[in-house]
This record gives C-alpha cells, structure tokens and sequence, in this order.
DNA sequence: ATATGTGCTGACCACGTGTGCAGCCACGGC
DNA sequence: GCCGTGGCTGCACACGTGGTCAGCACATAT
C-alpha cells in the first residue's frame, strides 16, 4: 500500500511557512531568507521529500522526458543506441519512456498515443523504417523528432545517420583491393533507405574497379540471420558462386556465415565475408569478422543532444552524417587461386 | 514550438457543456446522456485530443507507468528480458522508463530519485547485483519491486529467477556424460548470486560422479567476453589443461572460445565449451554453442505480469523459479581418446 | 515626519482531470 | 396539484507545484 508521499504543503505546515516560501527555497530562488531557506531544505531533506514530477510538469509544460521508439530492443545495434541515447538522458535530468513498435501497425498507433498522452518533450525513433501510418500522427503531435538511421527524413524531422555510401563504398573496395572480382550483396528488406543506400556504395565501387554488377549476385534478407542464410544458400546454389559477400550488417553476415559452414566451406579461404555495425561481438567470432563499424552508442548520445537542441528551441543543421569506419580483421583474404 | 495541447475544457465549450460531462463522456461514465456523450466522444475525436497523463496521475494518484533498472540494455540478456517487460506493459496501458544503472553509483541514486519524482507504480531490477546503496533507497519508497536474477531478495521484494543450480547441475552432467573429468568453470565476478548458484550446480554435478573439484579449475570473469578471454588464459597455461569448459553465460563463452582459437586448439575437438543464456546468436556461432536456454523474454512477461499482480495489491507467492532447458550444439563432444 | 525603496512573505490563481454533491427538469403516481 | 423519483448536469473542490501580485516590516533618503 503505497502511502502518500509527502506534498510541498506538509513542510511548509512543518517549517510554518506558506508552501509559496517551500517551493522557492528548493528551487533556490533568491527571493526567500537565506537562513529560512536553509531551513527548509533541510526539513524537506529529513521528510526525503521529492517533488511530484507530475504536477511540476502541468504547470511547467515541460515533462522533462522524452520518447523512444524501436522495432527491437533485442537487436543488438539498437541497444547500442539507445544506450547511448539513455546515457546523454540521464546527465541532463530526463527520463527516457521506450516503446518497441514491433511490425504491429496497431502498436505503433498505441505507442504514440502513449507519448502524447505523456507529453514527451521530444522523440527519438530508431527503426529500420518509418511505418506509412506514423508520419502523419508524428507529425500531428508539435514535438521535435529526431530520426536515427531511418528513412529520409528531411520532410518532417531530423536526423542522425550513418554514411552508408560511403562507408559501402569502402568496405566493398577493400574487396576489390583483395582481388575478388564476383562479389555478392545480400541487403535488408528491398526498398529500406539504409539498404538502399549501401546497394549503392556497394555498387559505385563495383563501378570504380570496372566490374560489371551481377544481378544474381544481390539478393535481400531482413536484417536477421535467419533470412540472410536463406539468401546465403541463394548465393551457394549460382552455378558461378561469389568469392566474396558483402552483408547488410553483422547479423546478417552472422547467418551468411552459418549457411557456409553448413555447406562445408571456410571463411575467408572459400568466401570472404563483410558486415556492418561491428557488434559487440563480431570481434569474437572466429574467424573475427571484417566489418564497418558504426559508433552506436556515440550516434544514440548525438541523437539525443541534437533533441535537447531542438526541445530548447535552436534550430539547427537538419541532417547529421556520421562516418563509419572499416575494421579489417580476418573474415577476409584473397579469393582462391583457382577461381 | 509546441501549440498547447487541446484540454478537456476546450472541447467542453465547443460542445456547449460542463468539462465535468466531458470527462464522464470520455471514461464510458453512464452518467451522462448517450446523445449528448457520442458527440462529446465524435468532437473529441476531431480535435485529435489526449488526455493529460500527468493531470489523470494526479489526481488518481497511479502514473500507469513502471521504472525498469539495468547494468546495461546493451547485455542482449537483458535486452531480451526488457523486450518481454515492454510487451505486456504496452499491452496492459502501462509505459515503461528504462534506465541504465551501469556501475557508477551516483547513477544509481539519480535514477532511484529520478523513478520517485516521476511516481512510478512499481520497478523491475535486472542487473548482475543490487548495489549496497541501492537497497534502502528502494525500501523506503513504498512502491512494488519485482528483482530477476538477482540477489537474494526475499529481504524486501519479489522476485523471478532462474533456476541456477538445477540448470547449471544439468550441463554439467552433460560435459560429465560425455566422459569429461577435467572441467573447468569460468564465473561471473565472485560473490553474485547467480553465479554462486551456477557454481553450486556445477561443483553437485560433479559431486555426483565422484570427480574432485580441482580448484585450479574454478575462475572467475565478470560476465563479459573481455574478462573470460583472460580467464580462459588462466587455464590453458594450466599443466594439467581442462577438456571441457562451463561458462557463467554465453558471452563468457563467447571470450573463452576466442581464446582458445588464438591458442591454435579447436572446439569441441580440444576443448569442450557450455555457455548459458542461449542468446540469439548463438546458434550461429561455428560451432553452434551448447547452452542452457533462458526463456529471456517469457521471464520478463512473468516479471512485469507479477509486477502488475502486485500493483493491484494482490499479494502472491514471493519467488518465482523458471527452469532452464539445456540445449545441445556441436560445442561439446567427447574428450580426445589421449587426454 | 514623509516618501522611497528593499527584502521578504503569503494569498491567490493556474495547470488538466476526476468526483462528490446539490440542483435541475421531466415524468409518473397519488 | 403535490410529491417523489430517476436521469442528467454543472459547480466546486482536490491533486501538487510554480508564478504573480499585493502587502508587510524595516531601512534609508529627503
């Protein structure tokens, strides 16, 4: 049985002051006697008196919290985010709601009636996409949004992303600079901003090295292991299989992987395989796996200091690129002699 | 700039009534006149309105919303049981503040303080321990408090665990049925609950088959792959190296077998290797680990459903114990015919 | 002595919602 | 016609906090 906590009301009863005198001396306004305040900050301290954060926000008209919304916070890269997000939070005294939205088109509809009802001061959404039921209901609601990785965004929010381009480009270069000429895509669910993005990369640099794009050489998961070792058993099955893959993202490289064990192969000597996001642990697998880092917890601490800008009323660059970074470790060699 | 939100006044004199008639219309009240509420309900809608969480808690005195501490949502254990919490949370109405706790313990009080301002109705804990500053300050504010895998708690909160000692006496049985004698256990930082239990359940698996525990055998990580990469280290510079490894979880695992790969050996054909956790990836991993599965999402359900239970003021049986379930992969097999 | 501050205080209202209570109207029974 | 009753409605208050404003006591300047 939760007792009422104790109310500004009762230490002014306490300190025999008006409850006025109470909230001035504890939010150290100088408009009350030094020695008075003194003594009531003290009193609240012995009563362990803590302000209702409900009725401060009513007549502030700020809830110091704001919302997050994910697909899942099992995927790995997402909890990077978000911890970073939460990290940033905690510092400047905001409380952090999380909702997974799921695939649930009902449950992204109760997610953000949730945040309206809380009256967020801001939201972060981290999703591999942006349903079509959301813009408008995100966008109905006056509050800054910051959009992590997500669609493009310019419409009605701002964004932190990762240079998928450039950062593809690279990791496909180093490919190429090993040799392997017929290099394999296997991407996100078609027709996803940042899976679009990285097709690109992936495919300018193809261009660069003047290697023709195979088209049974791009074949799309969702993200997960399990479609990407589909998409994997695809490759194996081409009559001309790949040298090398390049992966969406770890998780997906982590299925690819499965898939070429299962078929008797080895990593790098028969495929060389590359991610994306250098998870946690992609440096433990074995072989440890070449990918493009993307600085997770550092784009969840950007993402919410770019909302704190915009919840204290600064307008500002709209889109932040972050860059990603390729770490070469041993999923990778030169394609075999003979092929 | 955020525009006011539209308040149940405004909509009162658009209709032409009390704001009182408009708060019975919205909340089903049959003491209102089913006309006159349908309209009411049909204006509210085109105003897009929401309720004001914050004024409803106030005067309710319950803020529909829970407080959820962890070490680090980056643990994918624990990303996997705040998945399970949010699930029936959003299911149930009920908004979750997710906070990181990490080690640092001013972050431990902020967050404690913070879930108070906000007037949480209960809290979930899931992290490796509780801090010594932790325990007080949760005591004292009278709120519903639901631990899992934690310490032991029947001290001054509920609790769902799983079932260390069994789950861990299994696998180990298992290691033992496939004719291991040397088995070496790598921990979590010493003096945790679950990892006391799990080495409880390792040292009677043993007991049972009359193997003497070599305390050479026993070392400790802290959880984390870093750790138990070092810790690995320990026991393969031992003469008398182990044939087969049980690890405190599966990114323990995850460490031992990097570094078991880097000496050059092979799993299972050197060594042995049992994690626990079963984390999604690691049936990925090559090869696929042998694990204790932990049912991560279906224990945060039961948390956040007893949690629920216990907000009604049902009181109910104070710990809840999950079974493990072993899960055999190729990371086991019998000990080389020479050892 | 009066005017003009200066330093502080408390009464009062507002924020948005829920609810007890009194009161209103219409209708039916006598 | 009177009274009772049932169905509905609005007033008023409460929740806990922050801010506005008038006012008080006292010191200083004129």
């Amino acid at each position: 049985m939760p007792s009422k906590p104790t109310s500004i009301k009762e230490i002014a009863k306490i300190a025999g002051v008006s409850h006025s005198s109470v909230s001035r001396a504890l939010r150290n306004s100088p408009l009350v006697n030094r020695d008075k305040a003194d003594r009531i900050r003290r009193i609240a301290e012995e009563c362990g008196y803590r302000p209702s954060a409900a009725a401060r926000s009513l007549v502030t008209r700020r809830s110091q919290t704001i919302g997050v919304v994910v697909t899942s916070i099992a995927d790995p890269f997402v909890a990077g985010v978000v911890s970073g997000i939460e990290d940033i939070a905690n510092e400047r005294g905001f409380s952090v709601f999380l909702a997974n939205s799921g695939v649930d088109p009902a449950r992204e509809i109760r997610v953000v009636h949730a945040f309206e009802e809380r009256r967020v001061d801001g939201i972060i959404v981290t999703a591999s996409r942006v349903g079509a039921l959301y813009v408008p209901l995100l966008e109905q609601m006056q509050v800054p949004i910051v959009l992590l990785n997500n669609q493009h965004p310019s419409q009605f929010a701002h964004s932190v992303m990762i240079a998928n381009v450039e950062a593809s480009r690279e990791a496909t270069r180093h490919l190429v600079s090993l040799g392997h000429r017929r290099i394999a895509y296997i991407g996100d669910r078609l027709g996803f901003q940042s899976d679009t993005e990285r097709l690109e990369g992936f495919r300018s640099a193809l261009d660069e090295a003047g290697i023709p794009l195979d088209p049974a050489l791009v074949v799309h998961g969702d993200g997960k292991p399990e479609a990407a070792r589909e998409a994997m058993a695809q490759l194996l099955a081409l009559q001309n299989q790949p040298t090398a893959v390049f992966c969406y993202n770890d998780l997906s490289a982590l299925g690819a992987f499965r898939q070429i064990a299962d078929a008797g192969l080895r990593v790098p000597h028969d495929i060389s395989l590359v991610g994306f996001d250098d998870l946690y642990i992609s440096q433990y697998l074995e072989p440890p796996l070449t990918t493009v880092r993307q600085p997770m917890r550092q784009m969840g601490n950007l993402a919410m200091t770019t909302l704190l800008r915009l919840i204290a009323g600064e307008g500002l660059c709209q889109d932040i690129k972050v860059p990603g970074e390729l770490i070469v470790r041993r999923s990778t060699a030169p394609p075999k002699e003979n092929s």
